[in-house]
DNA sequence: CTACGGTATTTATACGCATTACAAAACCGG
DNA sequence: CCGGTTTTGTAATGCGTATAAATACCGTAG
């Protein structure tokens, strides 16, 4: 069918470079190895008749066969379990596609994105398929909401050297991963909200145990156990609007705090709906911030997520270079806080009116 | 430093099914092949003790190997000149990515990213160095505003298959793309100008001969030419919203087409805060539409950036199958007009106010 | 002048797979 | 039962590179 043999189209190798060098194949691998590392295993005179070859004859090296032959690609892997681009996933992605992509161009590496990998339920499978093609890569990242405790097992007995954006733990090692330090910023979400004279504070979120975000609850827990004026309430998110905001009536709390991003927009609608005014009557916090620009300045803290991107390439590229501690595998990267608009002084009195009545007016 | 001769880490090979299932290599790799190709070559009772030891060893291949070996490796590669994720230029190249994302899902390929290509002047190269890695990839696409004449050159002296998205030209051959069908679009928004009763219609955007969007400039020429009352106007973008503004006035303009998002954009809000209104003053028409979404209804025609993105993908699929035929390389898609609110009926008299002066109420 | 130690270079091999060429076997009509 | 055709399996080879092992080289000490 093609003939690859005709010499017009097939590509420069180290062979051919050899040839007109006069010198062995090796020895041209030699020169480019010592190009890159700096250091030389090949005489001055070699080296500069091979390098003139190589420019001569444009040559480029295969980096498929280089991976073959059990050297680096120069591609990282970057798997996600749901679609990049499309898709209300987009906006979660791509803050940390950005620091990603950063650290891959500063590092001269190429990103591998797999897209092909075989799905079951909509979400992707990284092993079975994805495997299959895991092995260009010199490295992976993982990221995502979701992801599979056999996957994450499997990499680690394969010792393939991979980086998850978001903490995850397995039975099987140690997971490398770099993470916000959702405890500190927990924290001092609360003490912002106990400054602002708070007592009332309650927990909005996913109340599923098994939840990636459970720090953030403990801490929760920790803190109102140890300051607040009671246990603390916690209210699960996977209800209504409406029926959340009836809670937070009931309780009396003044103000909330929530992992969610999209559950503050809604409860925040919903408050106004009612004529409960925020931050005057009701103070909401974000444990955490909007992956895009939002017009509300919302209470939170700010999620490094171009950072983390960057960091996780770096880390990758420790773990590749087997440069790295084991004891250093496991990364946090501190949130600041953001004193928004959201959150104010408490009202005098708890706003434990119903629905019909107004907020108490300062 | 690392054994790779520990089989405990080791990752299975065809060898090792063959070995279990009494076979020998070769075997293995045809019934790998006929199960992907459909096409039988080795007997069906050799075919099931094959799988059988597939399944049990938990054999993936090895897309590497594959490639050297002369087959498909089964990733795509996607270059851009400028960043993908980050910048302005995310808002560029995002829609078409999701298309190409989606078709890259639908055949199972993976994406490779050129993020490590080396720059000059703070653009990638593909050659040079990106040409390094182009290998790894059954085929490419190419994205972005800028490219380099040489780079398409050597892709089509390589006969490696590629697409870009856009139409490009070289003296080296056809290069094959998609891109949107200015030609019709550009008529029909100026159509729908003219039923609008504009007769004084102006080209706004970049004049430079040499631009990648000239065929609506060109369109643009013909058109006035035959229809309108006059050869037609030519404002350069590259000056001031200001200086752009007062030649539509001193040209005594009804109506604009502009083959920038931006410019039009520029154009409204100088418009209105000279107390020009558009359209009842002033219609303005983008040939072309934003993006991303933009609040403001623009008159202008719809670019399927999605759907470019998508039958790119289809397209080098059957240049790496050979099956496309040669006389349908560059492939158009139609734009659907969009009879915005930025466009509208041409006033009485002419907008030939200066900036002082109202102007006509309907 | 020989032997030796170290370095420069080459030879040989492996990486995992596809593919070609070929041998063996099975099939088939006469 | 035989020559010819088709099917089925295998051995051999190559893809382009890295690298371990082997050899050639070269200066120097003995």
């Amino acid at each position: 069918m093609e003939k690859n043999a005709n010499a017009s189209t097939r590509r420069v190798t180290q062979a051919d470079v050899a040839r007109l060098a006069g010198v062995s194949q090796a020895t041209v691998s030699h020169v480019i190895a010592s190009l890159e590392s700096g250091t030389s295993r090949v005489s001055d005179k070699l080296r500069t008749k091979v390098t003139e070859a190589i420019d001569l004859t444009g040559y480029v090296v295969n980096p498929i066969a280089q991976r073959l032959a059990g050297g680096r690609s120069g591609f990282v892997g970057v798997f996600t379990y749901e679609p990049i681009f499309a898709g209300e996933a987009d906006s979660f992605y791509h803050p940390f596609l950005v620091g990603v992509e950063r650290a891959a161009e500063t590092a001269g590496w190429n990103l591998v994105l797999f897209t092909g990998a075989a799905k079951t339920e909509g979400r992707r499978r990284m092993l079975a398929d994805g495997a299959r093609s895991l092995s260009v890569a010199d490295g992976c990242i993982l990221l995502g909401l979701h992801y599979d405790a056999r996957d994450l097992e499997a990499l680690l007995n394969e010792r393939f050297p991979f980086v998850f954006i978001g903490a995850r733990h397995s039975d099987a090692g140690t997971v490398p991963y770099v993470a916000p330090d959702y405890e500190p910023a927990t924290r001092d979400v609360l003490d912002l909200m106990f400054a602002y004279g708070h007592g009332r504070i309650g927990y909005v979120g996913d109340l599923n145990p098994e939840q990636v975000n459970n720090v953030r609850l403990r801490v929760y827990r920790d803190v109102m156990r140890s300051m607040g004026d009671q246990p603390g309430v916690f209210i699960d998110s996977t209800t209504t609007p409406s029926i959340v905001l009836q809670q937070v009536l009931d309780n009396r709390l003044t103000a909330v705090v929530t992992d969610n991003t999209g559950i503050a927009g809604m409860l925040r609608a919903e408050a106004q709906e009612r004529g409960i005014r925020v931050p005057e009557d009701l103070s909401i916090a974000q444990l955490g911030d909007a992956e895009i620009a939002d017009e509300v300045d919302w209470t939170g803290f700010h999620i490094p997520r171009d950072e983390l991107g960057f960091e996780a390439v770096r880390l990758l590229a420790e773990l590749i270079d087997g440069t790295s501690s084991p004891d250093d595998l496991q990364r946090l990267f501190p949130c600041a806080v953001i004193d928004g608009t959201t959150a104010g002084p408490a009202p005098r009195t708890p706003s434990s009116e119903t629905s019909s009545s107004r907020g108490v007016e300062l």
